[in-house]
DNA sequence: CGAAAGAAGCACGACGGC
DNA sequence: GCCGTCGTGCTTCTTTCG
């Protein structure tokens, strides 16, 4: 316990004395108050064992004494008296004078009074209270082995105010006979307290009243550092508030100024938390604005990417195609291009996602075009088959009974363009660029046969020669079928109209194409004849056909089969 | 687990300073 | 009269021991 206590009490000394002065002199204290506890545990163990055995024999002797015997007190006084020192005998009679009034005085004059007396006085009272001298007295000399026994035998009670004089070490003090003769009936708290002051008072004695907790001055102490600690905390508090004048608030202003402040501290903290909340909500709102315009911007980056994409497919090809009209053909790509899809590549991503719409068109909707013996197949999906313009939405359209005279059959030695075709049939003109360079290649494998009717290959050179018919290379089909469903592959033969394959042997022959196109407008006259005998539309009469290829007309089947070339 | 002792805290009255 | 300080008694809490 006493190291617990020890500990509080350091803490508390850190926090409370700041001066050095009175930490040393409570530092003093605690060694003082360390030695008293030493001491009375001593005691106390000695006491201890006693006290309940003078009670119980000063119970019983109490009556021999005094008057009445004062039984009930014992016991609470009997630990606090402590004890044991039989030695001292003194002079009954300063004691028992002073012991006379003690106990009644006390209380009014403790503070008033000079404290000697009353100490004495108090130091006296308890040995008065026990009377019973014969038993204390036994239990003294068994638990003091240098007591007297002589004293001790007579007088238990004065036994015990001599061992407190003992312990607080003065000789003067009478001891013996005053218990004697002092009132029995003083309660026994009340005298042991007094023994405290008593001893306090005495100059150098230790005030380490074997009772612990009954030396004043220690108590005084104590009660004066815990209010010092008191004073700090105020002190603290109102360091702690701002305006708050330093010297001219009361401690009790002081606790208001907290109260105040606190309720303010509290007031605001909610405002903050409120404001925190809207903030983060407008955070999420803004969060999730931000990834709609992300998405949609992702959106429109794709579409101009396919858009780029499809550029860098076709001009280079282009390029390699004319040679020496290749910004021509190139201007013509574009326009055509722009003008197939004015919307620009928007189309294009609806034609990508509605292929469906790239299907061959009835012939009926190119019906009203009977000049035009290939019927055109409209790729332009936002114009309505009955446009009033069919050669801007016709491309290629056959239609195999159509083609009675002449079947040609596309014979693709390659298909490795098949997957960027694939891609760029989706408009006009990368159809049509598309078989341009297919057609017009370099490298001869990408160079479609074209071969005639008969079925045997012929030189492409010999224009003069009608195509029969064009036919696609297994191998092709085979590397097509990846493009799903949407890209039904026509096995059979593919019917060009004769004056596509006249333009196109025609084209071949020159080994040279020129690259202007009207997309929009292949109109061609196809004539049954054998022979290349290119009639344009009347649209289109004034016009170079620049790019015969571009007037090749592909049979009703869905536009995707493009994509083949 | 209860008793006892110690420590700490609280309340009251008194006193002095402003 | 208010406020701070002090001394003191009492109560409550904590710790120890049998």
């Amino acid at each position: 316990p006493s190291a617990g206590a020890e500990l509080k009490r350091c803490r508390f000394l850190e926090f409370t004395v700041p001066e050095e002065s009175e930490k040393h002199e409570k530092l003093r204290l605690e060694r003082e108050q360390e030695q008293k506890k030493s001491s009375v545990q001593r005691v106390n163990h000695v006491g201890a064992v006693e006290e309940p055995r003078n009670e119980m024999l000063a119970v019983p002797i109490s009556p021999p004494a005094p008057a009445p015997p004062p039984p009930p007190p014992p016991p609470l006084a009997a630990p606090i008296s402590v004890i044991p020192i039989p030695v001292v005998t003194s002079p009954p009679q300063q004691a028992a004078q002073t012991t006379l009034s003690p106990p009644l005085v006390q209380r009014h004059q403790p503070l008033v009074s000079a404290p000697g007396v009353t100490k004495e006085a108090s130091s006296v009272a308890p040995v008065i209270q026990r009377p019973s001298g014969p038993l204390l007295s036994d239990a003294k000399a068994a638990a003091a082995p240098s007591g007297s026994p002589k004293q001790l035998q007579h007088y238990a009670a004065p036994v015990l105010a001599i061992s407190q004089h003992h312990v607080v070490q003065q000789p003067m003090q009478p001891q013996g006979h005053p218990p004697l003769q002092q009132h029995p009936g003083v309660p026994p708290q009340l005298s042991a307290l007094k023994l405290a002051p008593a001893e306090e008072a005495k100059p150098n004695e230790q005030k380490k009243r074997p009772g612990g907790v009954g030396t004043r001055e220690v108590h005084n102490k104590l009660e004066k550092n815990r209010r010092a600690h008191l004073k700090e905390c105020f002190e603290t508090l109102k360091r702690n508030i701002p305006n708050v004048d330093d010297k001219k608030t009361s401690n009790l202003s002081v606790l208001r100024s907290a109260l105040r402040y606190i309720q303010t501290l509290k007031r605001k903290e909610k405002e903050y938390e409120h404001e925190m909340e809207r903030l983060a909500r407008e955070k999420i709102a803004t969060q999730q604005r931000l990834a709609e315009l992300k998405n949609e911007l992702s959106q429109w980056m794709d579409i101009l990417e396919i858009d780029r994409i499809i550029r860098q497919t076709v001009q280079p090809e282009d390029d390699q195609a004319s040679t020496s009209t290749a910004s021509e053909g190139e201007d013509n790509i574009d326009e055509d291009m722009e003008d197939d899809r004015p919307v620009n590549s928007l189309p294009k991503l609806t034609q990508r996602q509605h292929p469906e719409l790239l299907k061959a068109v009835p012939p009926n909707a190119t019906s009203h075009h009977p000049a035009v013996l290939p019927q055109h197949l409209s790729i332009q999906q936002k114009q309505p088959p009955a446009h009033a313009q069919p050669p801007i939405q016709t491309q290629a359209l056959v239609q195999p009974q159509a083609i009675v005279p002449a079947q040609t059959h596309i014979v693709a030695a390659s298909t490795v363009q098949s997957t960027v075709i694939a891609h760029t049939a989706t408009t006009h003109a990368s159809v049509i660029q598309t078989v341009n360079h297919v057609i017009q290649g370099p490298q001869t494998k990408h160079i479609a046969h074209i071969a005639p009717s008969t079925s045997s290959p012929v030189q492409l050179t010999t224009a003069a020669q009608p195509i029969g018919h064009i036919t696609v290379h297994p191998a092709t089909i085979n590397h097509m079928a990846h493009l799903g469903q949407q890209l039904p592959i026509y096995p059979q033969p593919v019917a060009v109209s004769q004056p596509v394959v006249s333009h196109i042997a025609h084209t071949i022959s020159h080994q040279q194409v020129n690259g202007t196109t009207n997309l929009g407008q292949p109109a061609v006259m196809a004539k049954p004849a054998v022979g290349t005998q290119v009639v344009h539309h009347p649209q289109l009469v004034g016009q170079t056909v620049l790019n015969p290829v571009t007037m090749v007309t592909m049979p009703s089947f869905p536009v995707s089969t493009l994509k083949l070339a």
